[in-house]
DNA sequence: CGTCAAATTTAAAACGTTTGCAATGCTGCT
DNA sequence: AGCAGCATTGCAAACGTTTTAAATTTGACG
């Protein structure tokens, strides 16, 4: 389809076609005067190798592949498009590009993974959104291929590449920021949904508690499934209009404390006077909704180029023990927590 | 690498290469017995085609390719996201899958472009954000390859495939909205840079405000770099500090619109008793950011898939005439426009 | 000026498909 | 019984690279 093929540059250089594959990758078996002669006149011709070629004798397709997480038919945040970008960002260093692969309706995400593997078209996988029992990674695990997690398992028993957000020490700095502001009732709107990092994030909340040792100390947790938008406003408002209502509620990420933020001022409620909110990843939205959700920056375009990073070394270099990261979130502290209501204080 | 490869499938039903490949395809000059014999070892073996194998013969990808905006350290849309789903999903239902490249720093976005096309790894290209004078589709127009645009030239002299929102009419529709609340003197906050989407909303508005025919109606306009945060914000307060303030201001896309609440709220004016304001995009943000910002619905994602469509029935059927696409945009009402203030009609 | 080793280049196989063409087997007709 | 014609299958080339092994050239040295 393309320009010029080696075989076509070989000819004008009158040279063979191993010659100029050799020269053209540097091989300093070649002499130095063909390699720089090769070279120039693959640039002045604008040659271009074509892929499918090389891939398929060197078995390498040059593709890190991702596929797209399933979504509803909307979402409200730029995960993404900030993860993506950070991915290219990082693989273009090393060469690599980006493979999307997405789930056709009514096929499972496992399968588009397999298809993707064994068709030869990647050298390594991205795995978002890591769940209790996954099936992507103990498929990629058995089939030994490269590939880097972002999200991790409860326990260290499956050893694989992962990257994660340091998700338990950020839920007891939560913990800990509220507490110094005389909070002790506290409200968790969780999703039920089996995925690793709801679990990672109740933890981080119960052991800052447990390491507080203040028997006063409450912890409502009310959930719903992930994107049933009814289910956690009915969620979050069973929390709300409890017997007592917590002093403090925290959104296991950032969209449900918005929610909990917009529940909230419906039931008449100001923030932070009568409630104090927080969340986790911050999304554009929490800097917009008033008063300014308190939240912890992810650093997702970060985390993704990081990723990009590991997954090359795995590739290139098989490392024997897993490469594994934990990116320390960074406390966004806007307007929307603050000291416990005297009226809470008093009882 | 990977498993099976069509000899040893072949071998292993005693049939030659071939007609294993055939058989597959769905051929119908092989026995239907025989075609199902081999479709059924095929499942079971769990047998996946090489794809650069099938790609250096047949000389298409089954990619589509997408080179990725360069976009500055942050930003605050989900656009990207939602654009990339939509494309994901519209070609999945074509087989096609999609391969995203990334400009490394200090490269063109042309180079990265050129070196996709010319190195064969994709059979029709997506290319947003079209420029003024825009180097890529001059490329791709010259070079005869598959492609769709989303956003389209101020003229129609180049002829290509493309989809873009109707814009033009949508900012005609936000005038004739404001005026019909008694607004006569319009700022509209723009960029600078050489986007065509830019002079098509402008003109949107210019054509409504002649098509009315009021000589009282005023139209300032002020403009900056479109990531550059410090000279929007000034560009903002120049129309907000002006002699005489605009009642009605128009972001050219949401970002702006937001920068112009901000400012207008820092201000001490209230929205929208003392300033109407509009944007376009919709963007998650908007819905949060007090008090709440009416818009147009730019319906990214499913562009995006109509886009996907359109570039695999380019690829496939390769049409004479030009494949062109307006999206009607849909106003998402909120709150910040409303009648123009009594100080203001007094005058 | 011949010889040998080192330097450089070439030839050819291989990667896993698709596909044009040839070969085979079968059916029914005369 | 012979044969045309069709249905089915097999063979082999081709796609554009990389890479191994062999061939050729070059240069140094006796």
């Amino acid at each position: 389809m393309a320009g010029l093929t080696l075989r076509e540059l070989a000819a004008r250089l009158d040279i063979s076609v191993g010659t100029v594959s050799r020269a053209l990758s540097g091989d300093t078996a070649i002499a130095l005067k063909t390699r720089e002669r090769v070279t120039e006149a693959a640039r002045q011709y604008g040659y271009v190798p074509n892929m499918a070629a090389r891939q398929l004798v060197s078995g390498r397709s040059g593709f890190v592949g991702f596929v797209m997480p399933v979504r509803g038919p909307n979402f409200i945040d730029s995960y993404l498009g900030e993860f993506l970008t950070g991915l290219g960002e990082g693989l273009v260093e090393h060469g690599m590009d980006l493979f999307i692969a997405t789930v056709p309706a009514g096929r499972s995400e496992l399968s588009v993974l397999r298809h993707v593997v064994e068709s030869g078209r990647a050298d390594g996988m991205v795995v978002p959104r890591i769940g209790e029992a996954d099936e992507r990674l103990a498929y990629l695990i058995e089939r030994k291929f490269p590939f880097v997690a972002h999200g991790r398992m409860l326990d260290s028993s499956s050893a694989f590449n992962w990257l994660d957000a340091d998700s338990v020490s950020a839920f007891g700095e939560i913990f800990d920021l509220l507490y110094a502001l005389g909070h002790r009732h506290f409200g968790l709107v969780s999703i039920s949904d089996p995925m690793t990092f709801r679990h990672l994030r109740e933890r981080g909340l119960r052991d800052a508690i447990s390491r507080r040792g203040d028997p006063n100390v409450i912890l409502d947790v009310a959930s719903a499934p992930r994107f049933d938008r009814g289910a956690t406003v009915a969620a979050v408002n069973s929390l709300l209009h409890a017997e007592r209502r917590p002093t403090a509620m925290i959104g296991l990420f950032d969209e449900l404390a918005l929610t909990i933020m917009e529940e909230a001022s419906r039931a008449g409620l100001s923030i932070p006077r009568d409630l104090s909110v927080v969340g986790f990843d911050n999304i554009t939205a929490a800097a917009y909704a008033p008063p300014g959700l308190t939240t912890f920056e992810a650093h997702t375009r970060d985390s993704a180029r990081e990723i990009a990073g590991m997954l090359v070394s795995v590739i290139e270099k098989k490392p024997a023990t897993p490469l594994t990261k934990l990116i320390a979130p960074k406390l966004v502290a806007r307007a929307s927590h603050g000291p416990v209501p005297e009226t809470a204080r008093k009882l």
